[in-house]
DNA sequence: AATGGTTTGGAACGTCGTTCCAATATATTG
DNA sequence: CAATATATTGGAACGACGTTCCAAACCATT
C-alpha cells in the first residue's frame, strides 16, 4: 500500500528538481544573486512560489543545489591521470573558471553546502597531496589549504562581480577604479599599496590565481623534502 | 552660511556612528549575521529604524564599517618590528583569532570592504612580502594568494558557525557529525576521505591555519631562492 | 467512471530594508 | 532671553522577500 510503482513523471513540462535547478542557474548568471527569488523563479517556470517548495526545502537548499550543479560538472573534467603537480593545476584552474562563469558561487560553495559534490573535490585534490609524498599528518591541513585558497578567491571573485552590478560598471572598471584610488595615497605611509597599484590595472586575475597554486605546490613539495 | 563651526555633538547619549556600530557587532556576535536588524538595532537603541539612517547608509555600509571596526584594532597589534615571515605569522593568527571571535566578519570581509582596513592590511603583509626577497612583478599576485587564503579560511569559518546556529549545535559537533558522516563513505572511491575522516574529529583548525601560512611562506621563499 | 493520493499555483502572513515626514532638539541670531 | 533656522529623531508606511497553507487540478489506479 506505500509504494507499488517507481511512480513514472507525470508528463514533459512538469515541474521538476532539475528544471527548477537550470533556471536558478539562468537567474543566478544573469543578475547575481538577489536575482534568484522565489517570485521570478516561479514566472520563469510559469507557475506560483509554492509549487517550488514541493521540489526544494528552501531557499539555502536551492542555492546549493545550483552550485552542486555546476561544480560537479566542473570537477568531472580534472579527472584525466595526468601528473599529481599538473591534476592539482587542472582542478584548479577549471574551479576558478566555473567561479568566474558563475560568481555567485563564491558566495554559496562552502564545506557544508553541498556535501557529496565537496567530497568529490576533496578525494580529487586529497590524492594528488597524497601523492606528491606530503607526511601524513599534514594531509588535511594541506588539503585545507588548498581548498581555503581556491574558495577565498571564489569568495572575493563574487563581491566583486556584485560590487560592479551594484555600481552598474564591469569588474575592470571597479578595479580601475581601486588602482586609482591606492597609487593617490600618501607614499611614506603606504609605499607598498602604491608600487603595487600599477600592476594592479593591468593584472591578469587567471594568472595571480595560477601564481598563488603554483606557490602552494612549492610548499608541498619542499615539505615532502623534494 | 554653509557651515560655520565643526558642529559640536548634541549630547552623551545621543546617536552616533560609534554607537551603532558596537550595537551591531554586539547584536552580530550574539545572533549572527541574521541578528543584525534595523529594527533590533533601533530597540537596542532606543530609537527608531529610520534614526540610523541618519549616520548609515544602508545595511552593507553597516556591516562593512562593523568588519573595520574589529580588523583595525586587529592589525594594529602585528605592526611591531620582527621579522618578515614572523611578522606574517603574527598578522593572519591575529586575523584568525579575530574572524574566529566574530564569525560573521567572514562573509563581510572583501577587499572593496572598507576600503581603507583592507589597504592597511595589504600595505602589512605586502612590506613583508617584499622583505622576504619575492620577485617585484610576483609582489601583487603573491600578496594575494596569502590574503585570499586567509579570507577563504574566515570565510569558511562563517559557513561553519552559521551552519552550527541553525542545527543549534556547537562546532565541533558539526565537524564531528561530517567526519561521522565521511567514514561511512565508500572506501574504494574515496579512499582520501576516508582516512582523514579520523583526523579530522580531533583536529585543531587554529593549527590548520598555521600550517597553511607556513606552506605559503615556503613556497615564497623557494621562489626567492632560498 | 469513480476513487484517492500528488502536484499545482495563488493568496496570505510575518519580517525585512528602506523611505518619508511630522515632531523634537539644538545652534545661531536678534 | 526670545525667536528663528537647521539637524536630528522615531514611528508609520511601502514594496519585496521567504515561507506556509489549502482549494483546485491532475493522474494512476480500481
Amino acid at each position: 500500500m506505500t509504494e507499488k510503482f517507481p511512480r513514472r513523471p507525470r508528463r514533459d513540462d512538469a515541474l521538476s528538481r532539475e528544471r527548477i535547478i537550470a533556471a536558478s542557474i539562468e537567474l543566478l548568471d544573469s543578475g547575481g544573486e538577489a536575482a534568484l527569488t522565489f517570485r521570478a523563479l516561479s514566472d520563469k517556470l510559469a507557475t506560483g512560489p509554492g509549487a517550488i517548495y514541493g521540489h526544494i526545502a528552501n531557499k539555502h537548499d536551492l542555492l546549493a543545489a545550483a552550485c552542486d550543479a555546476i561544480v560537479s560538472r566542473t570537477v568531472d573534467l580534472g579527472a584525466a591521470g595526468a601528473a599529481p603537480a599538473q591534476t592539482v593545476r587542472t582542478v584548479a584552474l577549471a574551479m576558478f573558471d566555473a567561479m568566474d562563469d558563475h560568481p555567485w558561487i563564491g558566495a554559496a560553495l562552502t564545506w557544508t553546502a553541498g556535501q557529496l559534490t565537496m567530497v568529490r573535490i576533496i578525494e580529487c585534490l586529497g590524492q594528488q597531496v597524497r601523492a606528491l609524498g606530503v607526511a601524513p599528518e599534514k594531509h588535511w591541513a594541506t588539503l585545507s589549504a588548498l581548498l581555503n585558497f581556491i574558495l577565498g578567491v571564489g569568495g572575493q571573485n563574487a563581491a566583486n562581480a556584485q560590487a560592479a552590478r551594484t555600481r552598474g560598471a564591469g569588474r575592470a572598471e571597479v578595479l580601475g577604479a581601486v588602482a586609482d584610488h591606492w597609487s593617490q595615497l600618501d607614499a611614506q605611509a603606504y609605499p607598498f599599496v602604491r608600487s603595487v597599484a600599477a600592476q594592479m590595472s593591468a593584472h591578469d586575475d587567471r594568472a595571480d590565481f595560477l601564481v598563488g597554486i603554483e606557490l602552494i605546490l612549492q610548499g608541498m613539495l619542499a615539505d615532502a623534502g623534494h
